[in-house]
DNA sequence: GATGAATGAGTATTCATTCAT
DNA sequence: CATGAATGAATACTCATTCAT
């Protein structure tokens, strides 16, 4: 995380450092192969949890194939429970850094375009995760918390601003809800911008969805399908 | 059951109707217990898992909330498991009479609108099966038996018919398909019927996902976006 | 049990009075409809205990078999337990009463013979009983309450004799250890009646246990070695 | 936890001594915890088992007597059944190893008396492997499987040899059928082979299960009981 | 008497979590 | 930091026994 480019040269000195001292590490390299293992618990884990389902997959199984002991995962995750929301939050941050929707509130037709096909890229890398997503918002419980946890983070990591202005799912889409009332103006006056946000609300989820759940590809998931959404709704 | 000759008076009546009231309820009165029993167990059962999961859904809680103990549970189900497929066959056979597309093959306008407006009736009535199938079917294991458990029913129950005469989801994505194909006469060289069928299995697709998923309202899963649907491929 | 001789000029006054008053059989039929019922239950439930043991043996098993339901084999028996008792107490009277040695406490050569045939033709038709037993047997406190019932039932039936003068397996004992010693007199100086004694059970209970076993003949349990038995000791 | 203070000098093998000790048991260590534990296990159950059977034994009162939990059982054994197959091989292969008749196919007089005293010490000193032995070869289906298992395991572990030859039980019988043809030599031409070795058979095995039954000494399962089979047919 | 639905205490088994080493 | 043995609470399932009809 910090001055990655002086690495090289101190490195050197830090291992001679460590057999000297028996410090073996420094507390940054500690913090790095920390960081590294808990990734690659959490990839494991995101696999066999997406695959299997949350309370069918043991702990026992994931720190079996993420070459670790048990007792391991305990010093990187306080519990099952915790791996999972530890999880979610490090997926939830990389996609909506991925997606990173500008902030200035505005939407062109390009950067609509470009959004969507970011959310393609994301349904097709991203698979595992959103299964996971799936499974976990399924459970109304689970889809409340979740969503209220947004709005927690959002007022405790943004103090002083207005509620929501942090909040990634609903700044998505206001955003969006905004582009379609632009786009009223060169339409007839039957153009309802509401209907047409639910309409394509409903269709990038069809297409969503769809895309998660097929394994291998009947068609569906295609990207000229989303070709035909972007000109739907450009 | 009637006087069989006067024999003895009416004695042999008497001594009949007695040896039938030996048991005193009728085979026919314990077959009514339990199916009323089995209808009650599986409600339940869908309910919560549903709700909560399968995996998290104890048989203890299930019984609780049945109002039974858990010990008559295993009276009408072999297992947990015997459970979940006992509420899946009978949710999915419900569905497809309700659906009831005549198999005369052919799908009218008439016959497409109404086609959807009962799958919208049914995403709202069946809000907690459709939930638990979507459970289900996350898993990949299980989306892959189910379909073959199709296949399979379909060769078995209907031999000598064509194979997937009586699939129902292959007849029925058939029909739909042979109906957009049929729709091209009336329109531009552009329309490309796979494509059209495409973009309504995906809008379909994500109008009931997303019924399913909202608890509440979200204006999303409103009968007017159904009606959107209808007019948009109708 | 009783008069059975006026049996059939009352019976039919009976059946009238039964087919008027609705008590349709005589209290000493029902006594036997009851004990035939029992002896029923009991026959199947002896051959499932033995062949699967008396845990694993269940008592729907049993019921379904004896073609009755649950409900009525506790009109008969208590309890599973009462039930293995009654079973184990009628086997073991039948096969005293079978086996029936003389009170007179003399064993000539010829009643000897006699009782060693008896017991290959018990060990033959009442092998179900005999696994029974020796499963029973094996639990150390089953086996000590088994033969103390013994020493109780003897006392409890018959006061004012000595203590063992009934009970069964004593006096066999007893009467079998004096035809042995009383065999001595035409022996040479080395025989040991303790120890032809304790030679012959030896080779009696190894022919019974190896019979009782062996499902099918492997020739260890063949008649010829009954004979060889009974001119080894007689 | 000590001095780390002069760690630099002996620094590489402190770190390599390190790396190894990483996991503080090595893999020795640990297994050598799960043999004892298994042993430890197995000797429990085994007690238990022939005292109360099989099904009257529970995983929790083995545990309890073991000084376990129910889980650790667990995590030697897969099952309660897995358990009794466990201590089945293994007492059978301990008293194949003991009895040990070395394979030359020739029983001389002093091996044969050898080999007798050996079973009566096994009888004394397994009896409870013995009990729980005769309780599993009751139930048909048990006896029949174990019979077969030495079968398959025979011809699978020694391939390319008659079938057999490494089938223990089936070697023994044979050799033992073998010593009384050759005694024949000496012998009147009354004398035979087959019915003395029945004899032999049914007399032993009445030793057996009257010394395997007896928990206290009745006099039956005394050593000179065995000198008198020795005697009567070395 | 007769039936089988209903009960609940008991049993094998699993699995997240702890902890000595 | 790393390991896997150890724990015990929880869970699915069984079965003798009861009881309304």
């Amino acid at each position: 995380m910090t001055n990655r480019s002086f690495k090289s040269g101190f490195n050197i000195d830090l291992l001679n450092e460590r057999t000297i001292k028996m410090s073996p590490r420094t507390p940054q390299q500690f913090e790095e192969i920390r960081e590294e293992r808990k990734s690659q618990i959490m990839e494991t884990a995101l696999e066999h949890f997406a695959r299997e389902g949350f309370h069918a997959t043991t702990i026992n199984h994931i720190a079996k194939h993420a070459g670790i002991s048990k007792g391991l995962m305990y010093n990187y995750f306080d519990s099952k429970e915790a791996l999972l929301i530890a999880i979610m939050h490090k997926s939830v941050n990389e996609m909506y850094h991925f997606l990173d929707i500008d902030r200035d509130g505005y939407l062109s037709e390009e950067k609509f375009e470009l959004f969507i096909r970011k959310i393609y890229i994301l349904l097709n890398n991203k698979k595992f995760f959103w299964r996971l997503l799936m499974q976990l918002l399924i459970q109304s419980e689970v889809r409340e918390q979740f969503l209220k946890s947004y709005t927690e983070f959002d007022s405790m990591l943004h103090p002083g601003h207005e509620p929501g202005d942090y909040n990634y799912p609903i700044q998505i889409i206001k955003i969006v809800k905004e582009y379609f009332i632009r786009k009223k103006a060169g339409k007839s006056k039957d153009y309802d911008p509401d209907s047409e946000f639910n309409m394509f609300i409903i269709t990038l989820g069809g297409f969503a969805v769809i895309s998660i759940f097929s394994n291998e590809n009947d068609g569906i998931g295609d990207e000229k399908n989303i070709n035909r959404i972007i000109e739907m709704y450009k």
